[in-house]
DNA sequence: GTTGTTTTTGAACAGTGTTCATTTATTTTT
DNA sequence: AAAAATAAATGAACACTGTTCAAAAACAAC
């Protein structure tokens, strides 16, 4: 039945082809701008034809923002060297706001959009697994750090929550330009002045 | 020559009208789902006619946000009485996460959707005046705290950029359901427990 | 070569923002 | 009061959107 297994491999393939057409357009247009017949032209198959291999658009925004948690966690995985937690802690901050300001749309899509998440909240359970896993590891290394004696006082969960608010809410008014009106002259390093504020208030916190 | 002013009058009047019937609309179906036919029925005119007072959607939808800055300056104002910069600096936390968690749409608008903010970039001049009055409160608040010896070796505007981001980076992970799917048995108190953490964090950088 | 199954199609539905020639209403001038 | 001029409102039309579905084409099995 090598038959089945072809076809099974030609669907996946098309699949595919979507989703690199549907990537494509997003990263040039935006989701709103990318329509399903866009993405039809572009693999020159029907508009109808990727409701076979898509619920609707938002699957298709939900598969491709996926890869954009792939893209991050590989990153952050350079830390796995440090040994510290608290410089491991600012690492990922780094980290984090580097691929934030570097891949604007997809951090767009994984932690702005609502389309993408609304997939989630529809689907039954399999709970937005790849940002699960993200800010799992936000959160063990600041376990860590206070089992080191960092953070005295500080409640683990609710803290990390804070942790990743602060980085969030900077990137997310960059990208949704509400620096530019606010601090228009100094828009290209208000992000990385505002994480270096920050690093020096958690080494002040920790002292 | 009254009568030029009274249809000047009446022209206003329809004006809030569209207005209004936006507002209404919007706080029960959202922005997008809010369509120029759907406004233009409420009032019960043609289509047509809402682009004799509007330049386009974008249009409608800034002048809506307007408002929203107004309520939330509004609210800051009771804070006028309390001399004491840091304390103040915490009430205006406290208010502003209050007024996105109680206005989640109308916060939304104001500071995370695109469409409003589109709508500055593009006319001339006349710099999101509202947004920027808010962020002003903010800063001569925290000047005051480092005038009064708090936040040392602190720089003033980074600093209150990012006071700003850690509020906003906590509403809008909330408002934009990134909360459920990581902590869902805290949400509806992690936004709280996060101000709360952020409060002690900041009592403990004056001291 | 016929039957059965899967894949693909493209028209159709109900909507969207926006434009604009035409009609309707109002004001000014004769 | 009638005619001309101005202003406001209309609704059809344009070019789109996501999504559905009966029909057609493509392919596999007997």
């Amino acid at each position: 039945m090598g038959i089945a297994e072809r076809k099974e491999r030609d669907k996946e393939e098309l699949r595919e082809r979507i989703l690199v057409a549907a990537k494509t357009l997003f990263l040039e247009k935006g989701v709103e701008k990318t329509s399903i017949r866009n993405i039809a032209d572009l693999i020159e198959y029907s508009p109808g034809s990727i409701y076979h291999y898509f619920k609707d658009k938002n699957e298709i925004f939900h598969a491709l923002h996926q890869g954009g948690f792939q893209q991050l966690m590989s990153r952050m995985e350079v830390l796995a060297s440090v040994s510290n937690p608290m410089e491991r802690l600012k690492g990922m901050g780094s980290i984090y706001v580097q691929f934030a300001l570097e891949n604007p749309d997809m951090y767009d899509l994984m932690f702005i959009k609502d389309a993408p998440i609304l997939h989630v909240s529809n689907s039954n359970e399999e709970q937005w697994k790849e940002g699960f896993g993200t800010f799992n590891f936000l959160r063990t290394t600041i376990q860590e750090c206070i089992q080191t004696g960092h953070f005295r006082g500080h409640e683990e969960e609710a803290l990390s929550f804070l942790v990743w608010s602060t980085v969030h809410g900077m990137v997310s008014l960059r990208i949704r330009r509400r620096c530019e009106v606010v601090l228009a002259q100094r828009q290209d390093t208000i992000v990385k002045d505002g994480l270096h504020e920050f690093f020096s208030i958690l080494d002040r916190l920790s002292s």
